[in-house]
DNA sequence: GACCTCGGTTGCGTATGTTGCAACGACTGT
DNA sequence: ACAGTCGTTGCAACATACGCAACCGAGGTC
């Protein structure tokens, strides 16, 4: 809608990768490199850039600023950490956080397990909602009408021979996990991988968020996985509590 | 430079200090409400903001991964994140690790102390040069001309009764930290706080940033608070090891 | 040491993108 | 059901951001 905020954006997507030159994001994004120059003044005026030596742009302090503000001002992040952090002690698994953004998943904490095999996830990446635990149970706490229309409206990419790829098959699957109150991924979304995952709910009995566990499959087979579920459901039980979730249905 | 950048980054600003309704904004940098909203939904396409029902807007995930890609790629910041942490989990303070940016500090990582007084501080938030114990150590690291330069260009706001007002009294300090290896902020910048900081250096023994322990005066006085620095100095001895640094001067 | 190249920087005229306006529509609360 | 509030749209006028081309300054090569 805007020209030249999209082409700016665009610019710090680029940057970000890693830190780049005038001409390198000229070329980039198509247009003379003056342009490039003017715009990234302005992000730098800003601090959303800054200059490393005369040739390189990275990526500057209003980013760190301006993130972590948001992230304070995420309440259930904030409630649901103690629970978490205990539930990632306790077992030394990977624990995330996520919530529903604009037909994906998006993580909004991340407790690092001890085993050496890393997930490549970081706090703000995305994720697909049909290959994710937390991905089902966020959908699978919406109304039906909602449910449909997400499901019939996301793509189905393939990730691992056991990635669920149609709608039907999509709506199945989150039937079951309202039944069961939590969600699997059986390497749905990547290979070595198994995840397990439980809602976080609020004062009104809604869903805010959705917490797993990441476990490689070397580690623990799924007979183990589904043996974490209780823990699991501990912590959110306990992350709900503090977000103001009351037991016997409706709080206020 | 760019009009509509400019506004678009400031809107950006707004938001996050709290989530914010359209006129509200378009009020706040003065332009027809019409324009914030084309703003915002160019923010909104690349996920740097999101709505909240329909009428408040918060800022996007897009922050947050910037944000974390960016701060994966400060080397320092992964290299002294151990020593820090150790540090942290030994002493009990908040440790800051910050380093200089266009005439000010910044905050680059933050482990929270264990006592109920929070610091306001946040990774990513810049403070003054004169009245930290980071700052001195960064710019006290410098060229002489640099640091003449540095002294003679910035403002002395007084923060508490001892801060530091003017370049000459700022440079005979600079001088003595030099000296010794390390800066003290005795409140100069908040009234009840005091800090003590150290260099953390690279493969040349380039100062990379400044690793600093804050610490409440009701919980240790002047000659405590300088009983620290032996720890300090033994995690930002540490921290530089694994930034490179070589004990006798030169490295690679 | 002079030349050459490469990348960043500047000034300028033009066209394009962006702006403000005013009218519309959705929703809330009375 | 009505009034008021707030988000949304189409349009015409204008300012703004654009691309161009020429200008620097630094690094490397012969």
């Amino acid at each position: 809608m805007s020209q030249s905020l999209d082409r700016a954006l665009t610019l710090l997507n680029s940057i970000a990768k890693d830190a780049r030159t005038l001409d390198d994001l000229a070329e980039e994004i198509g247009v003379h490199k003056s342009t490039v120059l003017r715009l990234l003044r302005t992000l730098e005026q800003h601090h959303f850039v800054r200059r490393e030596g005369t040739r390189y742009y990275r990526l500057g302090s209003a980013m760190f600023d301006l993130a972590n503000q948001a992230l304070d001002s995420i309440d259930v992040r904030r409630s649901a950490q103690p629970a978490l952090a205990a539930l990632n002690a306790r077992t030394g698994h990977t624990v995330h956080l996520a919530s529903y953004d604009d037909g994906e998943v998006v993580y909004i904490d991340k407790y690092e397990g001890r085993h050496s095999v890393r997930m490549y996830s970081r706090v703000g990446k995305r994720a697909p909602l049909h290959c994710t635990a937390v991905g089902k149970v966020l959908v699978a706490a919406m109304p039906e009408a909602r449910r449909e229309e997400i499901a019939h409206s996301i793509e189905y990419p393939v990730r691992t021979p056991n990635t669920i790829t149609t709608p039907e098959a999509y709506l199945a699957e989150l039937e079951r996990v309202g039944r069961l109150g939590y969600a699997v991924d059986n390497a749905e979304h990547e290979d070595f991988i198994h995840c397990v995952a439980a809602p976080v709910r609020g004062a009104d009995g809604e869903v805010l968020a959705a917490a797993s566990m990441s476990v490689p499959k070397v580690l623990l087979d799924y007979e183990g996985l589904l043996a974490l579920v209780p823990d699991l459901r501990a912590a959110t039980t306990e992350a709900s509590v503090h977000s103001g979730w009351t037991e016997n249905g409706k709080g206020h």
